[in-house]
DNA sequence: GCGACAG
DNA sequence: ATCTTGTCGC
């Protein structure tokens, strides 16, 4: 039996194709709550190294609702494309997936650094890798990348629509008082306001949410457990262990 | 034509 | 994102 299944998705690095790819795409995102049984919430970071030359992608698979780390994945490999704005997902979407190919458990959501729908075609990175693995996901940035918005009032919790072309394409959330507000946006299978909930109830006496802040400590910091010891320039991966 | 511009 | 020292504040 030649079960030969049709690609889902394609891949370029062509910021031409890229922008065809993600037009096509964006359509596809689901903004309406399609999610049930959370018990594991994931947070995905990418970070680099090498000045660039190798992408390091995180995830950290959190339990739901103890918050207690359950696994994580660190997976490098070169960097094959540079950062341009809107085709963010292009650039760091493939370390993800291939981060995500090691993990043991499935995750029921996913935390994205960066934006969901709130993007100029609709399509974040987090939109992009919640439709890749329809898996429901929020996008969780720490700037704008397009849109306008209000100021936000200086409580813990409060937030306002951000806008574009005349839609509502996410919420700026104050997470934590007298800090800079979050960017969130649904990502994929999950409303905005179901996004904000989530964001909130994952948050701890910091500004980013648990499972996105975890990932970023990992993603961002070479030191002595992501350091390869030396003479030992081979990209890989490499599974952490938890303690 | 001139800015703006996730990570 | 990453390169970098110290520093202000709870």
């Amino acid at each position: 039996m030649t079960s030969q299944r049709q690609p889902l998705h394609e891949w370029t690095i062509d910021p031409e194709r890229a922008v065809a790819l993600q037009k096509s795409l964006a359509p596809r995102i689901e903004c309406q709550d399609r999610i049930s049984n959370v018990e594991h919430i994931a947070g995905v970071d990418i970070g680099f190294e090498d000045r660039g030359e190798t992408t390091r992608a995180v995830i950290v698979v959190m339990r739901w609702p103890s918050l207690e780390i359950v696994e994580r994945v660190l997976h490098r490999t070169p960097t094959r494309m540079p950062y341009i704005p809107g085709l963010l997902s292009f650039r760091e979407l493939p370390a993800a997936l291939e981060a995500f190919e090691q993990l043991t458990v499935t995750p029921d959501l996913l935390m994205v650094d960066g934006m969901g729908i709130a993007h100029p075609r609709r399509l974040g990175i987090a939109a992009h890798l919640g439709l890749w693995l329809d898996i429901p996901a929020i996008g969780v940035g720490k700037s704008r990348l397009c849109g306008q918005h209000d100021e936000v009032p200086e409580a813990r919790g409060s937030w306002v629509p951000l806008t574009h072309r005349n839609e509502t394409i996410g919420g700026v959330l104050r997470t934590r008082e007298r800090v800079k507000p979050l960017y969130i946006s649904t990502g994929h299978r999950l409303s905005l306001e179901s996004s904000i909930e989530w964001v909130m109830q994952c948050l701890t006496r910091y500004k980013l949410p648990e499972p996105t802040r975890q990932a970023d400590r990992l993603a961002s910091r070479r030191t002595a457990e992501t350091r390869r010891p030396e003479g030992d320039a081979a990209p890989g991966q490499e599974s952490l262990s938890l303690e």
